[in-house]
DNA sequence: GTAACGTACAACCAAATGGTTGTAGATGAG
DNA sequence: CTCATCTACAACCATTTGGTTGTACGTTAC
């Protein structure tokens, strides 16, 4: 998945990514620092393969990639996808904020 | 769902509202000005129950809400649901930004 | 070389999702 | 009053999701 230009089924996968609380606990831990998959699957009340398929998740919206080193797959976050979650947020933000600067406009002028 | 001290269940409804073009199609357009929900529906390829649907996931998101005005039901945005995702998607990109700094802070000093 | 480890992937299952049609109740218009 | 409109909700269906176990294979350690 290419992080700008994104598709509809694009942001669909990237807000879906975020939809689950592993998977954010998984962000946040490997964009402080990388983990294998089975490093991961420690940390989790679930089987390896459960764990595997939420960073697969995360890979297909582009909020993780792997390394192979060695044996192991080295997960590491993706900033891009993350910072173009945050945008599209910002911007319906900013429709609301626009939308309430015309209310204030025309209350000021009406 | 109140929308500061959200669960993660909370937060799992919020992006998985979001997690669907049609309904950010309509958190853009009730964010601009209210609808009623057959209004939506004229608007999309599918049936009044579909959009009707879409509707209660982003109610029960807390994206929207609904005000009842005669016969007609209009939604309008919830700007404390979106603002509260987009919070929480900032403070991500935040621990990015402080492992960034940190490991400028090593590169610098040696 | 062999055993243990890390990963990938298939098959399976229950529950949730996103859609449909149909029915029924309130409300507004003529 | 009656009819059309707006909404709510149930029942149903196909697909996706989130989990499981089992198997296979490459890599590392001893």
């Amino acid at each position: 998945m290419v992080v700008d230009e994104l598709s509809e089924p694009d942001i669909d996968r990237l807000f879906q990514a975020f939809a689950d609380s592993t998977r954010r606990d998984i962000v946040r831990r490997v964009t402080v620092e990388s983990y294998s998959v089975s490093g991961l699957a420690a940390l989790y009340d679930m089987s390896f393969a459960a764990v595997q398929k939420h960073v697969a998740v995360l890979e297909r919206a582009a909020l993780v990639s792997k390394e192979k080193h060695g044996r192991e797959q080295l997960v590491r976050a993706n900033h891009e996808g993350l910072h173009k979650a945050r945008q599209l947020l910002s911007e319906y933000e900013a429709i609301w904020h626009q939308r309430a600067a015309r209310i204030a406009d025309i209350l000021a002028q009406g």
